[in-house]
DNA sequence: TTCTTTTATTGACGACGGAAAATAAGGGCT
DNA sequence: AGCCCTTATTTTCCGTCGTCAATAAAAGAA
């Protein structure tokens, strides 16, 4: 029935070779040597796992001939051929859909977004199908194969069903997204929540690599955050996790959509700080542009919603950090253009309440651009390519 | 130096026969070909893993005629000797350490304990020492060998290293527990967080049988926490995890030794809650025990006390389903003899702060036996013998 | 008895990855 | 140029593990 085009598939039967696979494409070019020091393989085995990889075009030698150590034989790295191969990742908000072709490496090459008129599966997967129709036509001109379809979805997804079980946010329930986006496209779908995406993408291509225990906590209209614990991404028994938008911060604190008050969404989420300084100041705030813009010319009581803001956020990571002990913070999202507004509270939140050692996690802000989310997706498509059942 | 005795070593070099022998543990008698479903492997795999260690007597058939499908050959299931081997485990507190014998099923065969003269890791070895001989003299009259020793200690543990990083409760800094009573007792020893013995105890053979994520949670003197995700139990990248004790609930609450205010610890910790029945009912209460008196007399105030700390653990508890979404959350420790005083308000606490599906988590309590600790350092005492270096 | 059904075992086989030795590829030295 | 030294990569050989397919075993049913 769907005709899925049994597209290329990846040469790396064994499990050493998709490890292999996966620490050369994070970690650049490296030696064949050293692929197997950090693989914890023995070099006789990565020669040969490579052999295929670079017969298939996906791994190449790296003529790099600089700062090499003036003895012995001369090294002789192998890295990815991020042209080998493209992927599609798609992000579904609510009201547009951001889509990104990448190469092999998850790097952008082309990026658009289209407008959603409606939140109805049927156009969406309509709009995301023509969207896709249009990089897929990129990617013909660059004469290079699409291997795989990645879309990101907010809510409660279930990627090994390729289901999305219910999106709150589109009004989604069990909406077999893969199958559907499989039939229409003709290529391999893999569909994440848009979180976990972004937290796979910084695992394998951003400020996660080589961490096994890290977050990615983003802010913007919701706060989501995505965890990676002994090198996977965690997905919580029900398929939600990483909620820390609904943390309890201040239990006599705004009231939240959730149900409860003081919640770090409803004190630090786009709304929740537009609405606190039209409370506090009386002033016409209709979007966090104008809230930012009123912050930067230093209206008096801006910057306190923005303060509020940020120590809600550091306080909500302290609390991953005393539960989970990452290595690593990376926060992000659109909610980062105010940066420069919260960055201080955050910090200092995080400071005075992380327990012990947990304040030895280094936390870091990383701006977001806006086909981030997108990439995400990509992202996923790649590793079900690769089909990398290990961790790490 | 250290006169460890080469003790009798595991006969399961393959991941596979350590994965056999530890789902069998788990999962009690077993035919082989249930367990090769359970384990992922072929029958004739398990059947060739199981009988070196039936050889050598860790395994035995079970001749449980019982029950047994009308159809087809008998079914021979196989279950692992209990009386096999011993592992001792002790768990060192401020004041006293406690110790049980325990066979390979992690059964408590013998307990005991010993007040602590002070808390200098030289008195505690010596202790510790002694106990230990007095427990392996009772194996001795069993004619069991003892194979293992699991100490547990508050604070941050490096298990792979055995040295007590810092324990702020003894004030211990970099103790080599592990090699000091190797030394002093001639037997293997594992080191680990108490928390996260009795972690790996459920895991094992308690109520975590079977899951991937799950956590325990110890109300007592302090509030603790253990993880599991993906299988394994989180230790967190600075060695500290799981410190919901210090996860705020309230920032206008009581100040807690941790420098801030209204942690869950600071509200639901023995002592705060005793504290608490003093200032607002004036009565002179010294201890836990006599505050449950109180409460369970249904003197004025006190019982609201206990309300408070009920409230604040089940947040505590809804903060860790909504991060991580386990599957099951087992609530333990000394602070479960009010169960009946605070029960009801964390099942409604976490009811009212869990996220979306985050509630669908079966929160359970658990009574907790005083030698429960010790028992969980039997477990990692018998989980590094088998050296399963497998998840699950 | 003979067949059926289910569980356990056996033996051949293939694949994977390790160890060690061989080879390759410089650069420096004489 | 020829030799030596060092380090990277490859080759060859080999053990191990787990699957597959066939077979044995142990009952009840026909």
């Amino acid at each position: 029935m769907s005709s899925i085009r049994p597209a290329e598939t990846f040469p790396a039967n064994t499990p050493a070779a998709s490890q292999i696979f996966t620490t050369v494409l994070s970690h650049g070019p490296l030696t064949r040597l050293e692929v197997a020091r950090r693989a914890g393989l023995s070099p006789a085995a990565v020669t040969k796992a490579v052999r295929p990889l670079i017969e298939a075009g996906y791994l190449v030698e790296d003529a790099d001939d600089q700062a090499r150590p003036a003895l012995g034989r001369p090294a002789n790295p192998v890295r990815v051929d991020g042209g080998r191969a493209l992927f599609i990742g798609v992000k579904v908000t609510g009201d547009e859909i951001i889509g990104v072709l990448t190469d092999l490496c998850c790097r952008v090459r082309v990026a658009r977004h289209t407008p959603l008129p409606d939140r109805e599966p049927k156009s969406v997967l309509a709009s995301v199908t023509e969207l896709v129709g249009e990089l897929l036509a990129e990617a013909g001109d660059l004469r290079i194969p699409v291997l795989g379809l990645g879309i990101a979805v907010s809510g409660d997804v279930d990627r090994g069903a390729g289901v999305v079980r219910y999106s709150p946010f589109l009004q989604w329930r069990d909406v077999p997204l893969a199958e559907l986006a499989g039939a229409t496209t003709g290529l391999p779908v893999t569909v994440d929540n848009d979180v976990r995406a972004l937290t796979v993408a910084e695992q394998w291509f951003g400020a996660g690599v080589g961490l096994s225990d890290f977050a990615v906590v983003t802010v913007g209209a919701g706060i989501g955050c995505g965890l990676v614990v002994h090198g996977r991404v965690v997905s919580g028994a029900h398929g939600v996790a990483g909620e820390i938008g609904h943390v309890t911060v201040d239990p006599s604190g705004p009231p939240c959509h959730c149900g409860n008050r003081g919640c770090v969404e409803a004190i630090a989420g786009d709304a929740a700080i537009v609405r606190r300084i039209r409370e506090t100041t009386g002033a016409e705030v209709r979007d966090t542009a104008e809230a930012v813009e009123l912050a930067r010319r230093g209206v008096p009581g801006v910057r306190e919603a923005y303060a509020r803001a940020g120590e809600a956020i550091g306080r909500g990571i302290a609390t991953v950090a005393n539960l989970l002990g990452p290595e690593r913070v990376i926060i992000s999202g659109e909610g980062l253009a105010a940066h420069d507004l919260f960055a201080e509270q955050i910090r200092d939140a995080f400071a005075a309440a992380a327990f012990g050692s947990a304040d030895r996690c280094d936390v870091q802000t990383r701006p977001l651009p806006f086909e981030e989310w997108a990439r995400g997706a990509a992202a996923t498509a790649i590793q079900s390519f690769i089909r990398a059942d290990d961790q790490r």
